[in-house]
RNA sequence: GGAGAGGUUCCCGAGUUGGCCAAAGGGGGCAGACUGUAAAUCUGCUGGCACCGCCUUCACAGGUUCGAAUCCUGUCCUCUCCA
């Protein structure tokens, strides 16, 4: 009875913010043995080393991890070494840049710092796959292909398409699903996670499961998060991330500048609010007796306060009510000393001055913005292109609502 | 190996009867208004320069010309078809 209701409980948890797994009868029936037999599943996640800067996308997987882990699971990373050096084709339509051993290397241990930002270290296995890959031989690999066909593999998204296409691709991309799926079986994996875009990985880890005779794990995939335009998934090249290494106060603004419509989303993939909250969060939500934007706030406090704990998240906060709805100037700006010889009789040109500040990258740039009202000296708006200033100490320059820096006489 | 198409400003993508092209249009970005630094909407800007003018851009290197993104030559790269 009490063993029904612990499945029932661990399942609800496991569910949160899934996108699909496969098969939910068959987790169930691993967490009841695990449950019997007091052996915690293996829970398998993959990383590439590739991208060695982790935004909160990246933690959408790692938090499913981290429920594992408070469930009592054994979770493990694989750090990709090996296929981090043909580079998972998934999501990119062109082939990739196969990575130097050194770059890899580099890569994995930035990685692991930050993965245990959500991860606790003392329950997490981390290991590199070039361990069992690399000492397989040709003939291992040859027999490993024969697991599959070209027609199976070319079934993979990215893979039709770019064929469709007729993009180019490289014959040892086709590998990338073998090895994933190796890695599984190496593992005796009970359960792989990753994005909707591993799902044809996730799946062939079963195929060769199978095919070494042992039980084919659960494939969980998670949603791929969107990114600051609340369209695009969030990443680096786009532009639209919030990367957990970022400052307190950054972060916390970029949270709050998340479309309303992604904010549930947010709260239930990368936040640790517990289930039943989100339930409540939800519905007040729904039935307005919340203000979304207070719950933004909720939600800016709960994604600073993991990376940089409660008190930074609290001091974010004030800072934020300060310069944005009281429009007051921040706490904290950029000095910049301007030498005395960049003055002529102690003025100098106002764009150049933005230049020397660095909140415009050209004067052309800060003549425009001059143009267009938004540029503010000590408070005042400035619209003249070619206003000459006259500098003093802990004079306060502004462009637009953000950028801020605060003049010393040098 | 043979035949063909093409490489344009952050991206996509016009422009190739040589001048009116710093280069249409869209996207993205930035700024202003409105706000909750939300979304939506409207407006402006979006190579550089002390800027009503000048300078450097249209794969790269040369050439023709008073003048080239547009014409010619060579080089590099991408794609397609054939083998």
């Amino acid at each position: 009875m009490s063993l029904k209701k612990e499945i029932a409980r661990q399942l609800a948890v496991i569910k949160r913010g899934t996108f699909e797994i496969i098969s939910e009868e068959e987790l169930a029936q691993k967490l009841e043995k695990s449950l019997t037999t007091g052996e915690p599943l293996k829970i398998k996640l993959g990383l590439d080393p590739s991208a060695p800067d982790i935004h909160l996308g990246h933690t959408v997987v790692l938090h499913k991890m981290r429920q594992f882990q408070e469930l009592g699971h054994q979770v493990i990373i694989i750090i990709g070494d090996f296929t981090g050096r043909i580079g998972d084709p998934t999501g990119r339509s062109e082939t990739r840049k196969q990575l130097t051993e050194e770059e890899v290397k580099a890569n994995a241990i930035t990685y692991q710092k930050q993965i245990f930002k959500i991860l606790d270290p003392g329950k997490t296995k981390v290991t590199y796959n070039s361990e069992w890959l690399g000492a397989l031989n040709f003939q291992q690999v040859v027999e490993l292909a024969a697991k599959t066909t070209v027609a199976r593999i070319l079934e993979r998204d990215d893979f039709s398409r770019r064929y469709q296409e007729n993009q180019p691709i490289g014959l040892h991309e086709f590998f990338y699903p073998l090895m994933q799926g190796y890695d599984s079986v190496a593992l005796k994996a009970d359960v792989e996670l990753g994005g909707t875009d591993q799902k044809f990985n996730l799946l062939m880890g079963r195929t060769l499961q199978k095919e070494f005779g042992q039980e084919p794990q659960i494939a969980i995939t998670m949603p791929i998060l969107e990114g600051l335009d609340g369209v695009q998934k969030m990443s680096k090249s786009l532009g639209n991330y919030i990367g957990i290494d970022e400052p307190a106060q950054e972060m916390y603004g970029k949270v709050m500048s998340l479309a309303d419509e992604l904010m549930i989303r947010y709260f239930e993939l990368v936040t640790t609010v517990p289930l039943e909250e989100l339930e409540e969060i939800k519905s007040s939500l729904e039935q307005g007796t919340i203000h979304p934007r207070d719950l933004n706030m909720r939600l800016a406090r709960e994604i600073v306060g993991l990376y940089h704990g409660k008190e930074a998240a609290g001091q974010a906060e004030a800072e934020f009510k300060r310069v944005f709805q009281r429009r007051e100037l921040p706490s904290d700006m950029p000095l910049v000393t301007i030498g005395s010889e960049a003055l002529e009789g102690g003025t100098i040109w106002l764009a150049k001055l933005l230049v020397e500040a660095q909140l415009v990258s050209s004067t052309s740039e800060g003549r425009r913005q001059i143009i267009q009202g938004a540029v503010r000296v000590d408070g005042e708006k400035i619209t003249d292109p070619n206003y000459e200033v006259f500098i003093a100490d802990n004079m306060v320059v502004q462009v637009g609502r953000r950028k801020f820096a605060q003049i010393k006489k040098g």
